[in-house]
DNA sequence: TTTTTTTACGCAATCGTTCCCGGTATCGTT
DNA sequence: AACGATACCGGGAACGATTGCGTAAAAAAA
């Protein structure tokens, strides 16, 4: 059951030359006569020759792919952003090796060693939530692989990174509440340990304290696989329901946990906006037809992938190694819909405590 | 910026030994001496030397890994699938490389290119709408290359296909409609030449038919990109409302066709169910939490990936060439939710949220 | 005509690994 | 003492492609 290609061997062998000079011939070397050149062509074109990649890539050691490794492809953020990392690497001739963590470590871990061994020339990465041991990685940048982080970035190691203005997407999104009327506001955040968690909960506090409202730490419930898994959730939520500081707003710090929420709320008879305003990150195409329509902080995720691989490309073909990193910053966009309507007619609070 | 791996020279030099030696050593011959055995073994381990598969791949001319083709990964029925096709590759020892054709055959042909020519040892394919041309993957097909269809068949070529029953899961889908007290139903297609849009048209007018319907071809509308481009919804749906034969109901033939129907019709400003009942194939988890919930025919995705890995890996790892082929049909399962509800019907149904 | 230059091609090494041949000890057997 | 068996290890070709170097023949210059 194997599968047999063309070579250059095949083609010497046919015409009667070597294959130094098939190659050349090929790759349209100025030493080779243009009739030679024409004859190796055309019997290349005939027989469907095409270079195998494998042996170039023991050659060279560059394969002219990169890989990319996203917690799980079937979130829309992630899916946006790889078609933004393809669409420039193909334009540049790399191909892309997409992989799965799933938010476990050990699979992050297979799938970089995967990767790196079959020579990809560069990486673009955004961590899982149970990575705590950043060494590898650390290695293999400090080894030379070019890597990019982006969105669960990785402070420790310094290269390029692309993230979105985190704090004040949170930040806009829990005014927004505030400014709806809302007077508890929970929110239901992903792994401590991520950055992107990190930077949203401190949008979120500021939004807070500049509003004259106490952050009750109480209200605020973790997800460490950041809402893949369904129960955790809901675990969350049956906390924040207990009756002692029962909030009337949330804010959901991704993807997984917006929709989550929505569907544990409902699940549990809630109305929202009614019962609980709603608002999360989330680049759901779908939010806008929920029920109610999801207010949301989309994040530009085509971008964040073309940006992310042209930086990433620029490392690899940089003739030096690089050492002037950058870390681009791009802006949230807050979708307001039904989710957040406001209160009814109440008086708008007025925030009597700015500083 | 190269990225310097350790090889078996390394150790050999280190050593003082051949790299046969070395090589023999690592794979546990039984010709070489335990105490060498053991100095390698506990060298490479120190420093971490792991070997290069794409040096394998070259002597092997196989690499482990299996090549997947899907339209678009930002559709929750192809990520499910292919977390399905992870799952049994990555327990047997094959990694999985994804491709996106995005509906188009010039990718579907590059991306095919591309695996092939990486020496995977075999492929699982859904193809493109817009492919025609199946010469490239008969070709590679009768050179040898194990190939799964699924989903998208090709029916001129005789190999192993994993599909649900589209049939009857269109059939099924019709006469919940018919039985749910619609008069007029209409049918939002993929492109026509697709296997899967024959079968469901056919299970579509079979339903019509057999309760005394008649099918009205003006009531057949055509997306050529299965709904990936919303224009082509929005036609589809512009020319079914023309006043001459508007329908009271919709049956959509693929994931972002049922979705794309909804939001078509809302932003139109219609109801459902109440203007249309609207059924379709998706496979999206959001479809509960629409409004109005959407009534989906659900493929198994995850299964059929499975299948169709097994599939796949016993051809690969089959000592002689495989001539019995077979087609797993899986079932569909039919979720009843608000989006059909009977026309006459006062009681609201109780929607499941949580399966 | 002789020398130099140019043209056009082949040889062989290389990338990392495996594996077919060898080869050399160290035994044991006759 | 001589031979074969066994154990253990190294040399080198191979996988497909590129490329520096060498060189024959042809063309140009002397």
């Amino acid at each position: 059951m194997k599968f047999e290609a063309v070579t250059i061997k095949d083609i010497a062998k046919a015409l009667g030359l070597s294959t130094s000079t098939v190659s050349r011939a090929l790759r349209d070397s100025y030493e080779i006569s243009p009739e030679t050149k024409k004859l190796v062509l055309e019997y290349a074109e005939k027989i469907n020759y095409h270079p195998n990649p494998i042996a170039l890539s023991l050659k060279e050691r560059r394969s002219r792919s990169i890989g990319v490794i996203v917690c799980e492809i079937a979130n829309s953020y992630f899916s946006q952003i790889i078609n933004g990392i393809e669409s420039i690497a193909y334009n540049n001739g790399y191909n892309v090796i997409i992989s799965q963590s799933r938010e476990s470590a050990d699979r992050e871990m297979l799938n970089l060693q995967y990767l790196t061994s079959r020579s990809v020339d560069g990486l673009i990465i955004s961590v899982s939530t149970e990575t705590k041991d950043f060494s590898y990685l650390k290695e293999l940048h400090d080894r030379g692989m070019p890597i990019v982080f982006f969105d669960r970035i990785v402070d420790e190691i310094e290269t390029h990174k692309v993230i979105v203005d985190n704090y004040k997407g949170a930040y806009d999104a829990t005014t927004h509440l505030i400014n709806s009327g809302y007077k508890k506001i929970a929110t239901v955040s992903n792994a401590p340990a991520l950055s992107i968690a990190k930077e949203r909960l401190a949008g979120y506090k500021a939004a807070l304290t500049d509003h004259g409202m106490e952050v009750d730490e109480s209200l605020i419930k973790y997800c460490a696989h950041g809402g893949m898994i369904l129960t955790e959730v809901e675990e969350a939520i049956k906390e924040l329901l207990k009756p002692k500081n029962k909030p009337d707003a949330i804010f959901a710090s991704a993807d997984k946990l917006t929709t989550g929420c929505l569907r544990i709320l409902r699940s549990k008879g809630y109305t929202v906006p009614g019962d609980f305003g709603l608002v999360g990150f989330s680049n759901t195409d779908l939010t806008e037809l929920l029920d109610p329509p999801l207010s949301v902080i989309r994040q530009p995720a085509f971008e964040m992938g073309e940006v992310a691989t042209n930086l990433l490309l620029q490392m690899i073909e940089s003739k030096r190694p690089v050492t002037d990193f950058e870390t681009k910053v791009l802006t949230t966009e807050l979708l307001i819909r039904e989710s957040t309507r406001k209160k009814e007619a109440k008086a708008k609070p007025i925030p009597s405590l700015l500083k």
